[in-house]
DNA sequence: ACTCTGACGAACC
DNA sequence: TGGTTCGCCAGAG
């Protein structure tokens, strides 16, 4: 893995997220190492935007599936319209079947 | 240099 | 059962 930044670091993780699949900053945030620094993979989402790559910002929600950074996005319902757009159910702001598609960057990237 | 604020999460009350 | 607090730590004012 190669990062200068956290954030850049939170990115690639992102960006290895398989289609049609979440994952979420927790998980991103343990995958790095920090355990508890969920906040600071959200954090780091928030300047996702000033990237020059697309960061698919969509596929990482919280623990519990919900959509809860969709207001960062161009339009709130765009990140509800990616996920289901990969086959992803989106039922009230939150993933259905959350279970069966989360994706943990620890096992296929093999922490 | 200090304070406040987060797209979170888990512990507490 | 659900609201509040704390931990995490980097960026902005």
């Amino acid at each position: 893995m190669i990062a200068k930044d956290f954030f850049e670091l939170v990115y690639e993780v992102a960006r290895h997220v398989p289609k049609g699949r979440v994952t979420s900053y927790g998980a991103i945030g343990k995958y790095l190492g920090s355990g508890r620094s969920a906040r600071m993979v959200g954090w780091a989402m928030n300047a996702a935007g000033s990237q020059k790559k697309y960061v698919p910002a969509h596929r990482v929600v919280n623990r519990n599936g919900e959509l809860t950074g969709r207001h960062h996005f161009a339009h709130p319902k765009l990140m509800q319209q990616l996920l289901e757009k990969e086959g992803i159910k989106v039922k009230k702001d939150r993933i259905v079947n959350f279970e069966k598609v989360f994706w943990d960057p620890g096992e296929e990237l093999k922490l």
